[in-house]
DNA sequence: TTTATTTACGCAAACGTTCCCGATAACGAT
DNA sequence: ATCGTTATCGGGAACGTTTGCGTAAATAAA
């Protein structure tokens, strides 16, 4: 089905005067009489006249829109990271245009080739769980292309970055259940390419070693895949419980690690907090129901989304080039509840 | 920053050869010979030429791209129907661009009138709970722009739906409950405007006449604002238990409410279900987790974002105008866990 | 040899805007 | 009467592509 829409052109063609004169009265310009104003004006108001932002993109070289490419839209971190990408976006009159990489490395190239060939002005980009080769970005990188870098970043391009600080996040949850008297802490975490794996993993280290605990490689399990399939988690999961000495509590680096870890806990019969403690990262807004309410590292996705999109348009509507990046680094809150807590100390 | 790109006009030039050939040696036409295409297309690789999809855009007058407009991202529905909608979109080579209206009528407007000016070929859209005047929807659709409703819907406007069984849904709760020894049940429930308020409402009350019960408006709390501030929630489920009966049970109406009457429960000190029971329609993945397992009606929310783009895109590239419109109702499906299991009958 | 057909390419218009240059008319100043 | 201003408008190129039409050369048919 054709749509046709009314241009300029049909308001010149209907006052009889020059698509100039009517561009230019209606963007107020002062060489066209108030009375002439006044009759394009009307008569763009008759028509519903409205400008064709196609038009103008090809004019201009810009189309006023961004790209996000994310690893899945359906996850509370990431939903709430667009939430804040789109409040920025919308006030400025950008577009936002989603792409899912589905944590696939070939569709993360896809993505980005679709949505750079000129269609966005910008990219804001979370790397997919598969990542390990960045030439798709170094390229469009090099020529220009204004991209920034959130949540799963690296370190081999040089431009805006915006994360939380994992290492603490992690440090914190690692030494809470320290405190609370668990000995044997493992870890879930995603697959080694991400930046964020090194950093939890790195803040959860750094935390037993320096409560004088031992690291214990086999306590730490990788996800390649992020668990975009549950069988991976589960396995997971299950390499924990077949260690000699079983852990006693669960630090889950990503929100769907620490949904996927619960459930498979609860289908193997496995009591949170009694048999085994579980903190993890995530930012489910309803940690407090979750049986026993889930103490978790909340990340503030929301400002993630609105910083990284600042530091984006920033990078788009400069006129000369930035050679200066940030970094800059939120401050992730432990929100502390019963489920990382033994309840064998407490107990009568 | 100005990123310049690669256009036909470059291999034209460092061909020496008109652009016109290049474009047909890229398209492959017949009347280009073999060795110009060739060379055509090994300069284009050279020179990494990507087509400029907005002079595209211009010439063939449509964007390859759809709007989508829904009251909020970060939730659990309408993320899923996203993720089915891009599914789709993706495979058909469509951009997908994304507007909340943050349940504000306001704000429905504008995304719809930025979306509709041309720059998008066609609208996804679930309304707003404020909304109640369907002019701008109706304009838009008077003049032939293709318009697929999803969810929250009207039969003001004669185009294809797509929807689950709310009454369905709705009865299907409500019976359970009822089957499970309520007497007293409640609804906690969006705005009157919402065709979904009306539909689930409607399936609540015929449970209750069709099983010997009285429908007592009462027991029926509106939240206009579809609980976007938690207050609403708050005060709306207090009201039910300042009636002289109290409920027995809760049938909670959308996701947002059923978490937030939860909430607001446990701030109480209500017992679920030894107090009172719930059951509310809900797309969260961790409903076994929650404490105690939580009974939803789930609707299918991928599938609905997938055949409300695929009917979107069917409007979009007939040739013909489409008089015929499809209501497509989707099934939505009871889970029934603990939380709407009256203990009283079971303990000793 | 002449004519008709094919092959292979270029010209230019078009999509909807903006904006640089002119162009015209009215008017006051010389 | 001539000139410079000012006010007001139109012509046309440009953004990157596609495509109808024209046309030259080469080939085939007569």
């Amino acid at each position: 089905m054709k749509f046709e829409a009314v241009t300029i052109k049909d308001i010149a063609r209907a006052l009889g005067i020059s698509t100039s004169t009517v561009s230019r009265a209606l963007r107020d310009s002062y060489e066209i009489s108030p009375e002439t104003k006044q009759l394009v004006l009307d008569c763009a108001e008759k028509l519903n006249y409205r400008p064709n932002p196609i038009a103008l993109s090809l004019k201009e070289r810009r189309s006023r829109s961004i790209g996000v490419v994310v690893c899945e839209i359906a996850n509370n971190f990431f939903s709430q990271v667009i939430n804040g990408i789109e409040s920025i976006a919308y006030d400025k009159g950008y577009n936002v245009i989603i792409s899912q990489s589905r944590e696939s490395y070939d569709r993360e190239v896809i993505d980005l080739q679709y949505l750079a060939s000129r269609s966005v002005d910008g990219l804001l980009i979370s790397l997919s769980t598969e990542t390990n080769d960045l030439s798709h970005l170094k390229a469009l990188h090099a020529k220009g292309f204004p991209i920034v870098l959130f949540d799963r970043i690296t370190e081999e391009i040089n431009t805006h970055k915006v994360i939380v600080d994992n290492f603490k996040g992690a440090y914190d949850a690692t030494e809470h259940l320290i405190r609370n008297g668990h000995t044997r802490i493992a870890a879930l975490t995603n697959s080694e390419f991400l930046s964020i794996t090194h950093e939890r993993v790195a803040g959860y280290k750094e935390a037993l070693i320096a409560n004088g605990q031992k690291v214990y490689e086999d306590y730490i399990q990788h996800c390649f895949y992020g668990g975009m399939m549950f069988e991976e988690i589960e396995d997971a999961v299950n390499k924990l419980f077949t260690q000699r000495h079983k852990p006693d509590a669960i630090f889950a680096t990503s929100d769907k690690l620490t949904t996927g870890c619960l459930k498979t806990l609860k289908r193997r019969g496995l009591k949170v907090p009694d048999d085994v403690s579980v903190v993890g990262f995530s930012n489910t807004d309803i940690a407090e129901l979750i049986d026993p309410p889930l103490t978790v590292v909340r990340q503030p996705a929301f400002e993630m989304g609105k910083d990284a999109t600042e530091l984006l348009l920033q990078l788009i509507e400069s006129k000369r080039p930035i050679k200066e990046f940030e970094k800059r680094i939120l401050t992730p809150e432990l929100q502390i509840r019963e489920s990382s807590i033994k309840k064998i100390f407490v107990a009568e």
